[in-house]
Formats: structure tokens, sequence, C-alpha cells
RNA sequence: CAGAAUAUAGUUCAGAUGGCUAGAACGUACGCCCUGGGAGCGUAAGGUCACAGGUUCGAGUCCUGUUAUUCUGACCA
């Protein structure tokens, strides 16, 4: 592609309202414009990258065998009613009324569309398993978009839905799944890392999420420094911390601490670190109250209580009903005396002579012992992991570090079957549940998560294999004709050898040039320039690298072929 | 959804206390010059100052409302 005959709208000035590196970059390298909040147009050069990524995903998916299909994009609101997201998906979900007045809506996703599909077509074991996949368009109505592609409305997305007759075939199929991501992400030159996950709204037991570390990922991952054990911060487990048996229990003793309601306030207006608290937090599920015990340092895992409690409706209590139980106002909740189930997390079960709240207005107790001054009901894990918290399975340090989520994959089970009634018959003319299994991957955000690890403040340094062109060519001189027609003659002979490349055509100074180059960041550059008259050599400079090598053209061909075999 | 900020040229921004024909840089077009890191000179085009009301002799500027965008948090299959 000779670069006049393009769009590539480059940008000099950073755009006011992007935020994160890739945002930038995507915007002042031509990739993308945006034309709405969460809404992006893909330009050329931002298609062409899609294009490189999806074809990796294609020909990866297609290898593991499963078959690609084409979903529609609407879906009537009917089946989200059958299934019971419709309520967990709330406002994300963009929905509205055909001309018949009928629900419909653009879709988050496909489970239910294609369980609806396969529940009609599929009645035999003989034709199972099966895996279904397609690169769709999802619509997602986020509260707030942002940070460019990494959070918007529409968004790229690859979903895989796997059909088994039974777990043993499911996980055959998950593990495949999990396989074939792997082999993605490596051909897409990313450092990921499967994190274990919690299945949230989507439903399942077993799920894992591909994730890349970085600062700006929205997802918090914690990784065992020493073992292989990692997973994400809803699901994250800690190692059960010991009691100190050197602490002989006192015996507790009332403090005044007016309008102190917060565990800071309380730990500094005391003397007394957070760690030797305890927050005593009231909730509300199924219409009946619980109150939930975890150190003054922790936070309650609301995904981990709620498995507890097995109940999906949990949340925190209202004030009255906190001021009914407690008999004092917001902040000053504590364990004992309380009349309510009592759950505490596993930390506050081996604390000595902690701090509690004294049920009380402007009242703690100092020196409280768990089993000794109060009563639990029952210890569980019930909170989020922290930087000091220890692995579950090795007991090393664990790394707490944000993530950008690229994948996601779940052993659905048979949540979706059973909702709308998807069965087989077995070998025996049972009739049986299919064992469903979803896959999904950002399309869109490999390019973001790439642009955040790679790159300089020149610009982007795409990996070869999503790189919108593998080579550039920038002839140095426009009105020089010698040095246009090797450009040209090489641009030829690259583009016979079905190099992907790029001419810099245009009538423009070589800094120009240059900067240019760096920021879109195709991984090999040739210049012709004045070195081509001096001793008849062109130059070939690689953008992740800083050394500069030189060829004749007539050999240009195979040195960069031996440039590109180098980047792969 | 809560809190906050912003909205002026294609882009990035200036435009105290209200005052004449709304500016700059970059970009764009044309000309000159130049050709190894966004160089220089000149000329020109380009504006519903987000929208709607209001106060005032007079509003880009003050007030009210609306909308949009961004940030922080909540939410997030």
């Amino acid at each position: 592609m000779k670069w006049s005959q393009t769009f590539i709208p480059t940008l000099k000035e950073t755009p006011s309202d992007a935020e994160v590196e890739s945002h930038k970059l995507m915007i002042r390298s031509g990739m993308i414009r945006k034309l709405s909040a969460g809404i992006y147009s893909y330009l050329p050069l931002g298609t062409k990258i899609l294009n490189k990524v999806t074809t990796i995903i294609r020909e990866e998916m297609d290898k593991s065998g499963a078959i690609e299909l084409s979903l529609p994009a609407l879906q009537p609101l009917t089946l989200l009613e059958l299934s019971g997201r419709i309520d967990a998906f709330g406002d994300d979900l963009l929905s509205m009324k055909d001309r018949h007045k009928k629900g419909i809506a653009l879709s988050p996703t496909h489970e239910e569309v294609i369980t609806d599909l396969v529940k009609n077509e599929v009645s035999s074991y003989k034709q199972l398993p099966l895996i279904l996949y397609q690169i769709q368009t999802k619509f997602r109505d986020e509260a707030r978009p942002r940070f460019g592609v990494l959070r918007s409305k529409e968004f790229l997305m690859k979903d895989a839905y796997s059909f088994d007759t039974d777990d043993d075939s499911l996980n055959n199929s998950y593990q495949k799944m999990y396989d074939t991501y792997c082999r993605i992400f490596e051909r897409c030159k990313l450092d990921f890392l499967a994190v274990e996950a919690d299945t949230g709204a989507m439903g399942g037991d077993v799920s894992h999420e591909f994730m890349v570390p970085n600062e700006n990922g929205e997802d918090v991952i914690a990784k065992c420094r020493s073992c292989d054990y990692s997973a994400n911060r809803e699901k994250a487990e800690p190692s059960p911390i010991e009691s100190d048996d050197n602490v002989t229990p006192d015996d507790p003793k009332e403090v005044s601490t007016p309008n102190m309601t917060t565990i800071k306030e309380v730990s500094n207006f005391l003397g007394i670190e957070s760690n030797k608290m305890v927050k005593t937090l009231i909730y509300t599920y199924d219409n009946k109250h619980v109150a939930v015990l975890v150190r003054g340092d922790h936070d309650v895992n609301e995904a981990k209580l709620s498995k507890v409690l097995s109940s999906d409706e949990i949340a925190l209590a209202n004030e009255e009903t906190v001021v009914e139980l407690t008999n004092a106002p917001v902040g000053f909740a504590g364990p004992i005396g309380l009349k309510t189930q009592i759950i505490a997390d596993q930390a506050v079960t081996v604390l000595k002579n902690c701090v509690v709240g004294g049920n009380k207005a402007d009242t703690h107790i100092m020196n409280v012992n768990p089993d000794k001054d109060f009563k639990i009901d029952r210890a569980a894990d019930i909170r989020f992991v922290t930087e000091n918290d220890r692995c579950p399975k090795c007991n090393d340090v664990l790394d707490i570090s944000n993530g950008i989520e690229l994948g996601h994959v779940f052993k659905l089970g048979t949540r979706y079957s059973d909702s709308l009634g998807a069965k087989f018959l077995d070998k025996n003319g049972k009739e049986r549940p299919i064992v469903m299994g979803s896959y999904g991957i950002g399309v869109n955000r490999i390019l973001a998560a790439t642009i955040e690890k790679s790159h300089d403040s020149n610009g982007i340094i795409w990996p070869l294999p999503l790189a919108p062109y593998e080579v550039l060519i920038v002839p140095i001189n426009f009105k020089d004709e010698t040095i246009m027609d090797t450009a040209t003659k090489i641009y030829d002979e690259l583009c016979d050898a079905g190099i992907d490349t790029l001419l810099d055509d245009r009538d423009q100074r070589p800094g120009f040039k240059f900067k240019d180059a760096d920021l879109i960041g195709i991984p090999i550059r040739i210049t012709v320039g004045k070195r081509l008259k001096e001793t008849g050599e062109l130059e070939i400079k690689l953008r992740s690298k800083e050394e500069v090598y030189y060829a004749k053209p007539e050999n240009i061909l195979t040195e960069i072929v031996k440039h590109m075999d180098s980047l792969r």
C-alpha cells in the first residue's frame, strides 16, 4: 500500500480526552476515532490490525476443531427472560421495542441465542460434543466507558460455546479451549497469565481469566511469588492466619470513642493498629440479617459472602436495621450481645485482645477475645486478599497487581440448557440436559493491551504478527528520481513476495516521515536515502531496536525475510 | 448511579474585574526555500464561543436550565 493512497490521519498533539497511553496512541496513530463516549470507529490502520488478530484467532479456533458461525446481533428479550439474565444485565442491556412493540436487545453476549439454536437442532449424543464460535460485535451500555477501547459500549468479541454430554466431556472441551487461548495469546506475543476467576452473573462453577498484567487494567490479580497459584481478586483465597498463642487474654474494657465511627478514627484515637480491630457489618439476605465480622484492615468480599450464605441477594443492611439490631448508631456495631447469627472471617477467629464496637453510642470495647467474649456461629473465608496475605498453596508471598482481562473461559454446566430446555438423548435413550461451556476473547482489548506494554515515547512498537504492515519503506526525498525509483522497485518486489509493505510516498521532509513511522510502529523500516548514492545501500532498522543494518537493493528481499524470521 | 470538572477554529489551548472587528500554536491551501528526526519565510481560508432562556445599554465572560465530554467512586457477563 502506498501511504498517499490510504487513509492514516496521524496526530501530532495528544487528544485531550485520552488518559491512558494505549488510547492516546491509538488516536494519534490514526487507528481509531471516537464517535461518542465509548463508541469508536476503526480507521484503515486499526481495521488492518483487528483483522490480523481475528485471523490468528480463527486459525487457532479452527485448528482446535471449533466451528465458526454467525449469530444475530439482535435478540428477543424473551430469551433473556427465560434464562433470568435480564435482571443480571440490568441497565447494561441496550434494549428497545420494535414496530410490533416486541422487546428486543442488542446482544451483550450470546449464551441464550446459541442454546436456543442448539436445542432445536441437537437431539442425540451422536451430535456431541460440539464447539461453535463467532467473532462479532457485542453491545453493553457501560455506566462509565473509559480507557478508550478497554471499556467501550460496543466491542468485538470472539465467543465460543461448547456442548457436551457429561462433565468429563465438558472438561475435555474446556481444556481444549484453555490450550487454544494460550496459543492465541502466545502468537499475539502477549505476556499473559491464566488466573482462577469467579463466575459472577455468568453462572457455572469453574472459570479462568486470561490476564495481561498492567497498571491500567481494571482487574486485580493475586499471584504467588514461587508457585503457580494465581487468581483474580474476587476469587483469591488467603492462607489461613495463625493465632498468636503468646498473648494472654485480658478482660474486656469499655472505652469512650466519641463520634468515632470509622476504623481509622478509632485506630488513631486508641493508638491501636487496625489489624487488631474488628469491623462488624450487618448484612441483609433473603429477608434475614447476619452480622459479618472482618479484621479492621480487611474488606468483605461479597461474592464469597454470597456463596457462604447461599444467597444471590445480599446487601448491607440499611441504617434503621442496624440501629434496631445493635441499639446504637451506625459505626458502633460489635459482636458482643448481638442476637443475630454471626459469621466471622477466619482472620477474626485468631485475634487476641482486639477492639470491637460496643453496641452503644460513642463506645468501643478493648481486650475482646473471640469465643471467650462472644460466640462465632460460623467462620469462613469472606474477605479480599491483601498484600500481606500468603499463598494458600505454598504459603509464600502473594503479589497483588492490576491486569487487563483479555479472555474468560467458563464451565457453565447445565445453567442455560436447563432454563432454555436444551436436551439430548443419551445412549440409553434417556433425556439429559446438554452440558455447556462458554469462552470469550475481547479482540479490541488485545490491541490496547499490546500497545500498553509495547510502546516508547515516540509511538507504538507492533510485534510482527499484529503489525498493520510488516515493512515500511521511507524514501527520503520525494523529488529525487533515483531514490523514488529504487523505493518503488523494492516496494514492488516485497509486495510480490507476499510481504505486507507500506511505501511512504508522500512529499514530506524526512523528519516528518520518521516521526510518523515511529508513531504507527511498523516493525521493519527501510530507508532509501543519501547512503544509496554514496555506497549504493539501503538502511534497515527495526522499530524495536537501535541498530541499523545495510543492504544492497538486490539483496533486500533476503535481508528482510531474515529480519522477519528473527521477529517471529 | 453519586460526587467533581470542563465545553471557544480540524487539533491543543488563551481570552481577570462584562466593552469596539474573538486570538495563538499546530494542522490545512497556495507560493518560496529546504530535504536524515514533525525546519524556515510569506499569504489565505477556517468560529452558531455546546444548546435554550435570563440579567444588562452591551454577554465568549454573569445567572438558571439542558446536553455532551472527562475525572473519582459505585457497578461491570
